[in-house]
DNA sequence: AATATAAGGTGTATTTCTTACACTAAGTTA
DNA sequence: TAACTTAGTGTAAGAAATACACCTTATATT
């Protein structure tokens, strides 16, 4: 019955875990880097901390995973809570379980990654206790983390660049109807590098997975783009061959 | 302080944790999915299992992990305890924490794979207390497996089927010096697909990755092949383009 | 020594995919 | 109506993927 402390572990415990972390009944965590597509850019949710340790730092959003909960259900709740969003793209990413990890004693971490469709007026609900706020954050300038979570943002970047290749993710980031071009900045900005417009289109209506629509963007100064949707049941037909989306180099 | 009992879980308990899994004292554990490559085939290794719960089902090699130990040691440790072989190719597959996935109670599991060289004489340790024994099953036979061993090995089997053909993991499961036909079966076993004999030696020396030996096969009747050997010099300086293995179909 | 056996080792033509590249069209604003 | 801004389009050259069949060579057998 010592199991208490022995998972609060040894030689490292500037916190109990009783005093920092109250409700602290399981010492898995799941922590999430939630991907949005705004302005042009690709952008993660962050929160400031309300709580020691790392007080006032930024973070991944993240929660304690409850005994009769699981893994994924605590990471569909740490969306929920933040977004108000239920039935989003999100996969596991990796865990983290490093011994020190935690500076108030050992916490295995399982990451997973997001995807959401910022309409841009959507509005962050107001944060729960422990974080103080919850911005968005272009990739390109983040600030440093708490925890090794700067290392899981990286793990989750090359993720999706590597399954960018191959899954349709591009269009998780994106509303329903979008433009071709739209779409390029999606696979620019994860891939981080140019690509040919007159390539690009050629290649993604080869692949038949998009419908074109009646409609054309609104709205926009200057000419409107046609919109598009993506087709998920052509998809499904193809989806045993696996695409190869945008092998670049 | 309740914690013990939250941890074990609540509905469905046939065996206390106490009991049936001594020395229980995190409810990590580390299963591994370990692939060897004999007699032309994929192999895993699968133990008997001395334990309630599923005591006499094959399984996958598991630990639980230590609360002052990395979740990558215990996962070197299994391997070493089973075969006595470390540093070895291992890498992190995924965390399984289905409520209910194991009966005694709750526990998480991170999943690895690794992949061992069989030169073919190396014998197994005699096997740990919790194994009655260890045994090199083909993987287009399996046995039903305890808990979700199943799924867990499949998610093993597509995750090297997609890395293979990206990264040089083929050549973890080869001797040092092998022959261009050997490594191609294993492409084989791990895609499950013949390969055109002509195509895959084009491909596979155009990447420059591998050293042509002055050396030839020996022990065999007929006509003895070429050796080879992996070039991790050459690889590494075209790492940043990252090749394409055997993109098939 | 001759023959049979089994795997080793090689090349070419076709098709498909990738890349590089620049101008006109259309709608909006001033 | 002129100026601005983005939308939208095609082709040629090079690279990579595929399909395909026979001769060579080492060993084993007679």
């Amino acid at each position: 019955m010592q199991l208490f402390f022995h998972l609060c572990g040894g030689e490292h415990k500037p916190y109990t875990l009783k005093t920092t972390l109250p409700g602290f009944e399981s010492v898995f965590s799941v922590d999430c880097v939630i991907f949005g597509f705004q302005d042009g850019e690709l952008k993660i949710l962050l929160i400031e901390r309300n709580e020691e340790p790392f007080k006032d730092w930024w973070a991944l959003p993240g929660l304690t995973v409850k005994n009769d909960e699981g893994i994924e259900c605590a990471a569909e709740r740490i969306l929920y809570e933040l977004t108000g969003l239920s039935d989003i793209y999100m996969e596991q990413l990796y865990t983290f379980g490093e011994v020190k990890r935690h500076p108030s004693g050992r916490v295995i971490t399982v990451a997973y990654y997001a995807m959401i469709r910022l309409t841009g007026h959507k509005e962050l609900k107001p944060t729960t206790s422990y974080a103080k706020k919850a911005f968005w954050h272009p990739i390109s300038e983040l600030p440093q983390l708490a925890f090794d979570h700067t290392a899981i943002f990286e793990k989750s970047l090359q993720k999706i660049r590597r399954k960018i290749s191959y899954q349709p993710i591009a269009f998780e980031l994106l509303p329903e109807k979008f433009t071709l071009t739209q779409l390029q900045h999606v696979y620019e900005s994860i891939l981080n590098k140019k690509l040919d417009k007159r390539n690009f289109r050629k290649k993604m209506l080869n692949y038949d997975i998009l419908k074109e629509l009646d409609e054309k963007q609104r709205g926009v100064s200057y000419r409107a783009a046609t919109l598009y949707k993506f087709d998920r049941r052509k998809y499904a037909r193809l989806f045993q061959k696996e695409l190869s989306f945008m092998k670049d180099e």
